[in-house]
DNA sequence: AAATAACGTTTCGCAATACGAAACATTTGG
DNA sequence: CCAAATGTTTCGTATTGCGAAACGTTATTT
């Protein structure tokens, strides 16, 4: 698996099948749904009859979709998704690649080391490594598959500043820039003005910008086009550790792994 | 979410939808492929015909269940797909309440732990600890989602040997005991035979049944309706430990481990 | 314990939905 | 540059899935 970004990506087709549409509505909200839910009342929530509801549940239980509880008779997730999910996490060569490098760094560091890829406006996190120190803190429990804002995190405006400048456009004129601490950067000049620094420079922070208490730093993975396919990340608390060693030894030690990684991955640096 | 066990699940339904059968069918060859595939190899494969699939593929692209290469026009699991797993794994309230000791039991064993839940005749990995000692090894690359069968891993058997009688016996008779290692119990009878001993024991071994070099020991995790609900391991390769520590320490720390976390979950031993 | 309400499940005639053959478009290879 | 292969869209048609209503099955009330 080669190309990971999608440029010109989630065009609604001119004829969306109804079900798809529909299961879709149905695991977003069984998503939600940690207590599980029933029939009727996911019946009213996606607004379809009781009967087609029911039909399309326990077609999805049929394949693993979609479980009930044979007491409560309320439905869940199921644990197919569990598993075509991690298919696709190891599927990503990237990913694989990164592995080693990624340990490496968390145990220099002694942090927390994020991957993460872009999915429009949301960065999603692929893998995740906890230094031995700090193994104990229960903080950040398997963020694998979760979705963070962009614009707010270390990472996502790497990504963000990578992207070609009409696709940046969009995704910042078409969306508000939530605010997540009195440090998120809402104003999309700012943001803009804020990514071609992120750009030129190569890497990228998040000064309690995501999370009050967290900063980061945030470099690049480039495949052997030179396409930017992923982003690394430390994390540190700022209780814990000075902006200044942020600002060098683990910037320094984050953008060279991520050249590291970039080269395992066919990447050379006098490419242009 | 409190049932997670499914006695008579999975009957086909009298009237299946046939959109929801075709993406599952979609699915699990994409989770096949991780070079990605074509619409017309897809189509072939699958045996509809061209447009169709093609239909089906940017609907489910549009909701990120799918992604397509905009270059090589590939088509690939989606995105959607590891944020649903994550959720799911999310929403288990055991594998919440157990992570601190699962934790723990990984820093004092010093060894792999993890933890499964049943699926039908399989065994999925829910849950993933490595000891600091032995977290550069790359052994096992993030099983979670993971599946193996539960016939020849400790936490298989334990799981099977809690399933009321009925069930064990249809999972037994309609499935072939795969052969995975020269240890792995392959014979029916010879199998209901030892899950009779797992059963009265309340814990069980895994002698490199599933895989040449590895030893695991497993306990069962109750809720407080004194169902088991999930199982915990330790692994160790054959080189490192003595079969010994398995049967004396390693057993003692899993089972007293699971204990607690069927305490935490509301259990009490003094039920029945 | 009986009655009833509330909810889950199934049925079935109808029409909208998705089907798929074939036309069209785009890319690849000679 | 043309041809072959592959991806995408169209469109008339029949099938599939729709959903109102009937039927079962638990829960709740009196």
């Amino acid at each position: 698996m080669k190309n990971h970004s999608n440029p010109q990506s989630r065009s609604k087709p001119n004829n969306l099948v109804q079900t798809i549409e529909r299961v879709s509505l149905i695991l977003d909200i069984l998503g939600k749904s940690a207590q599980g839910i029933s029939v009727g009342e996911l019946s009213t929530k996606v607004g379809f009859p009781k009967g087609t509801t029911h039909r399309l549940l326990s077609s999805l239980a049929y394949f693993d979709y979609v479980r009930k509880d044979s007491t409560t008779k309320n439905y869940y997730l199921g644990f197919k998704l569990a598993e075509l999910g991690n298919r696709l996490l190891n599927q990503l060569d990237f990913r694989t690649a990164a592995r080693p490098y990624l340990i490496n760094l968390a145990e220099r560091a002694k942090e927390t080391v994020h991957m993460v890829i872009l999915d429009e406006k949301e960065v999603l996190y692929v893998d995740k490594l906890d230094s031995s120190e700090h193994r104990s803190s229960l903080r950040m429990v398997s963020m694998l598959g979760a979705r963070m804002p962009a614009h707010c995190t270390a990472v996502g405006k790497v990504l963000l500043s990578n992207l070609p400048e009409e696709k940046l456009v969009e995704i910042v004129n078409n969306n508000i820039l939530t605010r997540r601490t009195g440090n998120t950067i809402t104003n999309p000049d700012r943001l803009m003005e804020h990514l071609e620094l992120v750009r030129t420079r190569g890497y990228a922070f998040d000064d309690e910008e995501n999370e009050e208490g967290i900063r980061c730093v945030a470099a690049p993975i480039q495949n052997e086009t030179g396409q930017v396919v992923a982003a690394i990340s430390i994390s540190v608390p700022t209780i814990r550790t000075a902006k200044e060693r942020l600002e060098t030894t683990l910037k320094d030690q984050v953008t060279e792994t991520a050249l590291k990684i970039s080269k395992r991955l066919g990447f050379r640096d006098d490419m242009e």
